[in-house]
DNA sequence: AAGGCTATGTAACTAATGTTACTGTGATCA
DNA sequence: TGATCACAGTAACATTAGTTACATAGCCTT
């Protein structure tokens, strides 16, 4: 585990840091679609992402969901780190985009390397300011944005964090992420190929230029 | 000051801290309107609110406005924290909601205290909860909410931070906030009157029951 | 190859929100 | 006191998004 550390960290941390989180740090694979945090659950540990992606939603208290933002490699989850120091519950519900590996911190850890090491810190707190950023950008594009755009962006990240320019979803999937109706992003998703900006096929969208 | 800051963050801070903060804030006051943050400016200081409000808004390029939410006593600028620390620009604009009293305390003092008191880095990460947690309730309102729903919650978010059950604003203000039409607005308040929830008046809304 | 299932396409309609344009009304001030 | 101005009321219409309903197409299983 210590060389995946330092091949994703290792700018980061120091060297005793890196040591000591491979000391109590658990090693973890996730595969595509499984569920890694429940909304209402309680937190022990927080996540380093070494490779992957994991799909952050809000859930509302219907059962309604809205995708928030992807966590990448070399990030790690602002929800579950406030969880964790101030033992809140989950709000969100976290789902792996891809099949993933991470590196599990146990919360104890935590508060001691916060007093303890300069770069965990910086760490930290440079993952709450990105975290806080993706939430209002996840507002900008629901409130000024036209649902059409929305799907654009929606594409483009999808593109980005899976690091291919194929989206494997049915429009099913991608109405829930954006909390409409798959007849609208049927719509839209129509428009858009006969602007040639996509292909559809059945279960995935070829990109073609966004 | 230093009577202010233990009345309002004595409870939060060991004495030692108070005295520090004593030592290199400074106190300000701002009246109601007045700018306390622009967007893309750079923050040297950092606020302690001791009484009144400051409302929150995200701005986009087009000088379309959004409320994201309210600071009161007790609560500091989680942007500007991570701004400070981050060395970000701002990317968001604070308004004086009320008159307020407020510490500013120097960027340079926060890394230090962070390391050194363990209230501190608890008040920190907190806000940030707290700050993050306001931000998705924000997009669960535009999201999943319609507008009269949202007018409704904006209306007891106004009372309670205003500490008063009428809301001293035009139809035009209102809509700004919630990003929308002045004549959206006053067609869902006059529907909120005629169901007997509130009553207005020239630059007033009285709120009766909501 | 037939049947069944899931995904997609599309029309027709409803609902919500945004826009334009005009009217009325209360406050202020020369 | 009457001219002006900002605010509010409202109608009529446009646009966007959500809903219902049904047709068709691709894929898998037997």
């Amino acid at each position: 585990m210590i060389q995946e550390l330092k091949n994703n960290y290792g700018h980061l941390f120091e060297n005793e840091l890196l040591e000591e989180i491979n000391t109590v740090a658990t090693f973890k694979e996730v595969s595509e679609g499984n569920e890694l945090i429940k909304p209402g659950s309680y937190i022990k540990s927080m996540p380093l992402i070494i490779s992957g992606a994991i799909k952050i939603l809000r859930e509302d208290q219907d059962g309604d969901e809205l995708l928030l933002y992807f966590l990448e490699r070399g990030d790690t989850c602002a929800m579950t780190l406030s969880c964790c120091i101030g033992h809140h519950k989950s709000e969100i519900k976290a789902i792996a985009e891809t099949d993933s590996k991470l590196i599990m911190i146990p919360v104890g850890k935590m508060e001691e390397w916060t007093a303890k090491y300069k770069s965990w810190r910086n760490f930290v707190f440079e993952s709450y300011h990105k975290r806080l950023m993706e939430a209002i950008e996840t507002i900008d594009s629901i409130a000024f944005l036209k649902m059409d755009e929305r799907l654009l962006r929606y594409l483009k990240d999808k593109t980005k964090v899976n690091n291919e320019n194929v989206v494997n979803n049915t429009h099913q999937e991608i109405a829930y992420d954006l909390h409409t109706s798959r007849v609208v992003i049927s719509r839209l998703l129509k428009k858009l190929e006969v602007e040639g900006k996509i292909k559809l096929n059945r279960n995935s969208i070829k990109i073609l230029s966004l």
